[in-house]
DNA sequence: ATGCCTTCGTCCCGAAGA
């Protein structure tokens, strides 16, 4: 079974390149972030006549996550148990601090049962900047998810944790680790928090078939990125044990990012022995 | 080569991305 990760930014944008890259991949599951729209602006039929269900959550134009299954898709959860939502208001006297007051959950994750494998598309949060609340909110979500994945992967749950993590785990994922000092993604919670999915027993696929250094999932838009590969590895595969064990391979389309009307993020496929 | 940012909506500027 071929399982695949892709942040799209913006479905309704790139609905072409990703019915191209199904039917050239043979994907037999999707997870697909920011798509950027609201579960009635989906483009569901086009899935469909390509053979594929899908499962969408968005609630505006930000966040959007998906499932694209044509192995089944079963008992879908549009968010993990102790899921933290984002508080836009902050105390004053407080600045770094979340107000706990029953804040909306954000559209950033969405899991399925697709043969026989709990699939869930992620899309971490940002964090913006160390002293930005967007990153208080982003450890707690990373902590929350971990500790369900841990009782997941307790219970010999076959699951795989596929999407966006917004975390560079190495300074060999980044094109230049100075240029980020002080920056989000790379401080020593962040990275710990992206570790404990290890501690908790589970496997990152691509790192364990593509160990090479500078091998990058994503490249700004700006000032040539791309064809300068300054690029950054933060779209990654956490596989339990019962995935882990069956994981023959790990592929990131490389190819994908070229030419017009790209993503500034590519295609992260791993493939499991039936 | 792969090319100088792109997306959305309060739609021609601003916010967000990383």
């Amino acid at each position: 079974m071929r399982l695949v990760t892709w942040n799209v930014n913006s479905i309704r944008s790139r609905v072409d390149r990703v019915l191209a890259f199904l039917d050239r991949s043979q994907a037999d599951v999707l997870a697909i972030q920011e798509t950027k729209c609201r579960d009635d602006q989906f483009p569901t039929a086009a899935f469909e006549a390509a053979g594929y269900e899908v499962a969408h959550f968005g609630l505006s134009q930000w966040n959007g996550v998906a499932l694209a299954s044509r192995v089944g898709l079963d008992d879908v959860a549009t968010r993990f148990p102790g899921q933290p939502g984002f508080a836009k208001t902050v105390a004053d006297d407080a600045p770094d601090a979340l107000l706990d007051v029953d804040p909306p959950i954000e559209a950033r994750a969405i899991g399925a049962t697709c043969g026989g494998v709990r699939v869930w598309s992620l899309y971490v949060p940002h964090g913006r900047a160390l002293d930005d609340p967007h990153y208080t909110y982003k450890l707690a979500w990373l902590e929350a998810l971990r500790t369900s994945a841990q009782t997941w992967a307790d219970a010999q749950d076959a699951v795989a944790l596929m999407g966006d993590w917004n975390v560079i785990p190495l300074d060999t994922d980044v094109y230049d680790a100075a240029a980020f000092a002080g920056k989000t993604h790379v401080s020593p919670p962040e990275r710990a928090a992206f570790d404990a999915f290890g501690e908790a027993g589970y496997t990152e696929l691509t790192r364990a078939f593509l160990p090479a250094e500078h091998t990058y999932t994503y490249w700004d838009y700006q000032q040539l990125a791309f064809p300068r590969n300054k690029g950054l590895r933060i779209d990654f595969c956490w596989a339990s044990p019962a995935v882990a064990e069956r994981a023959t391979g790990a592929v990131i389309d490389r190819d994908e990012r070229k030419g017009k009307g790209a993503s500034d993020h590519v295609p992260v496929i791993v493939d499991l022995a039936d």
